[in-house]
RNA sequence: GGAGAAAUGGCAGAGUGGUCGAAUGCACUGGUCUUGAAAACCAGCGAGGGUCACACCUCCGGGGGUUCGAAUCCCUCUUUCUCCGCCA
């Protein structure tokens, strides 16, 4: 959510970069500076009636203490009055104050300057390459049918379990899926990042605090007898271990790491390209998150970047890095890079991580703050991006390491798997 | 699930109808001292709104009520702790 005072002082600034998102934002932010000027303006006014009101109270109290209570008495009377405005106020300041955060909820991050414009992935930037893509065997086939060659993966039995999109794991495929878990995870660790354990299910406050809610409302898994939310990933328990945090400057930067299923109901998106492990309902996805200070956070996002890149690089997988244009950005995002790894059998790029910097969006609606050296109270910035998802890395792994005897497993990951062939 | 207790500033923890935005300690900031640091001492120090700046308003878990006046009394919800039951 974007503070309503920056609203007001960059008005230009902020419709103009908002276009970039191909929203005219104009009306938006016309609408969120009048509210607010009525809301201070109901304010004031509601301010003044109660300050009367508070001076009357004082000296009716006054007044009895010194035994004049029929004057005390006939102050009484005139409060009747004051009560009553004072209530009307208050129900308007409400109303309108309730306006406003609505308003201000539909009103998506503004882009970093360096955002390209454009409308679709079509148009997102491609700023770093790396890694040879592989001559593949004649015969070689996609992940999909390579699970079911080695028997690694079930989707059939995910169907009768539960449905579409909940994969079974199985054998060499659970092992190697968790052989990545902690190899992130061991990765992350190192690199400086606490590894943390967090709630795969999530309060509304929770959803409201990172931004899932109320905009994506469809795209969780609601447990509506409960009023819980399964997570669409682990950004969203992660942040909120910050929600109403007053830091020290002293305690950042904070990062963590974690691992956790991730549940996205995908309405909508179910259609061509979801085979195999493309798309799930139900996938694991290692975290990483940070929490910076407002002067650091894209030298951290940028430190963000490298931290993947190191582990693409020591999987050996060919990959590239998207800087994201406007259209494609998330709604709670002012600077994005997707990171795709090439799928060679199915000669297409998959997405298998996205980093990004939400500057003050989140920590706004978290009421994330540090002490600065000012000793004034200032919004944090807040940072994730993944470390990444499992199943594309995993079809990333097969399609590229598949020879004519079978998958070879990527050198770093042997010590994890204790075997280095599915076979 | 049953019985009881509790929820106060960044943290800990006093405060039971007006003079309480709230003692005290820790943390933090500035200063004295020191070659420097630590310790000690002195001073400052909650948050949000509002204002050019003051004034002023709000906030003692959330919501509602009683009262001229509520951290304090009442109702309700939530959470935590203790005891009992159940249980991975």
């Amino acid at each position: 959510m974007l503070q309503v005072a920056f609203i007001r002082e960059n008005k230009e600034d902020v419709i103009a970069r908002l276009a970039k998102r191909n929203i005219d934002a104009t009306e938006m932010i016309n609408n969120a500076i009048v509210l607010d000027e009525e809301r201070r303006a109901l304010q004031t006014k509601l301010d003044s009636t109660k300050a009367e009101s508070n001076g009357l109270s004082k000296e009716i109290g006054n007044l009895f203490k010194s035994g004049e209570a029929q004057k005390a008495n006939l102050l009484k009377e005139k409060t009747t009055q004051l009560k009553e405005t004072t209530k009307a106020l208050e129900q308007e300041l409400n109303d309108k104050a309730d306006a406003l955060k609505e308003l201000l909820y539909k009103i998506p991050n503004v882009p970093n300057e360096i955002v390209p414009s454009g409308n679709t992935d079509e148009d997102n930037e491609e700023i770093y390459r790396e890694g040879d893509i592989p001559t593949l065997h004649k015969g070689a086939t996609p992940h999909w049918d390579l699970i079911k060659k080695y028997d690694i993966v079930d989707f059939e039995l995910g169907n009768k379990i539960t449905g579409a999109g909940f994969p079974v794991y199985k054998g060499k495929g659970a092992r190697l899926q968790r052989a990545l878990i902690s190899y992130f995870l061991d990765k992350n660790t190192t690199a400086g990042y606490t590894e943390v354990q967090v709630p795969h299910l999530v309060n509304e406050a929770s959803g409201y605090g990172t931004g899932q809610l109320p905009d994506k409302e469809g795209q969780m898994y609601h447990v509506t007898e409960d009023n819980l939310y399964l997570i669409p990933t682990a950004e969203v328990p992660a942040t909120n271990i910050f929600r109403n945090t007053l830091l020290n400057e002293s305690d950042l930067p904070i990062g963590l790491t974690g691992y956790t299923p991730c549940f996205r109901r995908e309405a909508g998106n179910w259609g061509a390209h979801v085979r195999g492990l493309n798309r799930l309902h139900q996938f694991d996805k290692v975290e990483i998150l940070r929490v910076e200070h407002p002067d650091k956070s894209y030298d951290a996002l940028n430190g963000m970047v490298e931290h993947v890149k190191s582990i693409l690089k020591e999987l050996k997988l060919p990959y590239r890095i998207l800087k994201l244009c406007g259209g494609d950005l998330g709604f709670t995002s002012a600077l994005t890079y997707d990171f795709e790894v090439f799928s060679t059998a199915q000669d297409r790029w998959l997405e298998i991580s996205s980093v990004s910097n939400f500057e003050t969006f989140q920590a706004n609606r978290l009421k994330l703050r540090f002490k600065n050296s000012d000793g004034k109270n200032e919004l944090c910035h807040t940072l994730n991006g993944s470390s990444l998802a499992l199943p594309r890395v995993l079809a990333g792994i097969l399609e590229n390491y598949q020879t004519e005897n079978g998958i070879k497993i990527p050198e770093v990951l042997v010590p994890y798997t204790g075997f280095d062939m599915i076979s």
